[in-house]
DNA sequence: CGTTAAAACAAACACTTGTTCAGTTAGGAG
DNA sequence: CTCCTAACTGAACAAGTGTTTGTTTTAACG
């Protein structure tokens, strides 16, 4: 009658595959043959942990969400001026989606539309991350729209997945200029 | 021994629906048979026009960096302050990528990477266009990295593809305000 | 008219996709 | 040891993919 739960539970295993792939690959072009492949398994054997391949994006897609929320908590805290907290919450993001561990990378990656069966619940998740970054441009309240303001900067943050490369500006480096290009003048006089 | 050459030639219809695709689905989710069906054919007669579904993405992604380049210079024509044809110059970018048309809103859908085959030749195509901020942003000499700041700029410009809304903001309008928003002082003291 | 080539059809091909499922393996419980 | 079941295999399936090929239709030209 006991529940019996080995400790080699694969499920991770192939959740850290399957990110790796989505967000180098989208998740289209990543086949369950792919993960099930670098995990050494045989496509059959996901079915037994996952119920489908959409499954499996969601929960890669939480984590990362999950992860991208760590990442800025912690460098948020302690931090009061809201401009400072700006920067600190820009960097942590930045790292986050940065970051070679993959999860927070699928965020970015795959956008909701690409799923229709889980664009809600996709959208869902990534609206309570960006609830957070309301609270954060509404402190900090800078001129223009803060709805605008917050777009244009989770815009241009994700976008460095583009470009990014290890052998550049760190993230930190990255984030910082972001924010400063936002908070100080940098145009001629009109 | 004379050319014969029909009017109603079907290429181009075949690339506004295929356009329309690629922008709405993404390049892998569109199907050839979903283009085809869009223009009442069969599978099998887009090989007459194109050599694959992968050319049919090369020219339509030419296409689409056409019209931004004329977007942009129409909008900038005539205008001579630097921050004023950053301006004008988003505003181009803007209605262009936004624009139902589809073309050029390819561009900013199916990112490079998504088509191995072709990256190299996406990628070169598109770095020509942005060659042309080069000179744009170059010109507004802002105080930060011109190459982060022109990054940036476009980063923030193209996610607006998921979240604009007709019933919104009008492309103008985002890019004006964009624009300021990187020109202007919105912080507060240090 | 008949000839010629453009343009499209009709039908398949070879392959990949996500998924299913009866059977096998292996490790903990009694 | 025996039983149980979590975990996985092996092999296939049905649907969908881009593409090819031989044939037919369509329109311009002499």
């Amino acid at each position: 009658m006991s529940i019996v739960r080995r400790e080699n539970n694969r499920s991770e295993v192939i959740l850290d595959a399957a990110a790796l792939l989505f967000a180098n690959r989208g998740f289209h072009k990543a086949t369950i043959r792919d993960i099930t492949g670098a995990v050494d398994m045989l496509p059959g054997s996901v079915y037994y942990h996952f119920e489908s391949k959409a499954g499996i994006l969601l929960a890669v897609y939480r984590e990362g969400v999950r992860r991208v929320v760590e990442s800025v908590e912690d460098h948020i805290a302690g931090v009061v001026d809201p401009w400072d907290r700006l920067t600190a919450a820009a960097v942590g993001h930045m790292e986050a989606i940065l970051s070679p561990t993959a999860y927070a990378r699928v965020i970015v990656m795959v956008r909701p539309g690409d799923v229709p069966e889980l664009a809600a619940e996709l959208t869902a998740v990534r609206d309570e991350y960006e609830s957070l970054w309301r609270g954060l441009v509404a402190d900090a309240s800078p001129a223009i729209d803060h709805s605008l303001f917050r777009l244009f900067l989770l815009g241009a943050a994700n976008s460095s997945q583009l470009w990014f490369r290890d052998d550049g500006r760190s993230p930190r480096e990255i984030a910082t200029a972001l924010i400063d290009a936002l908070r100080h003048p940098v145009g001629g006089a009109r």
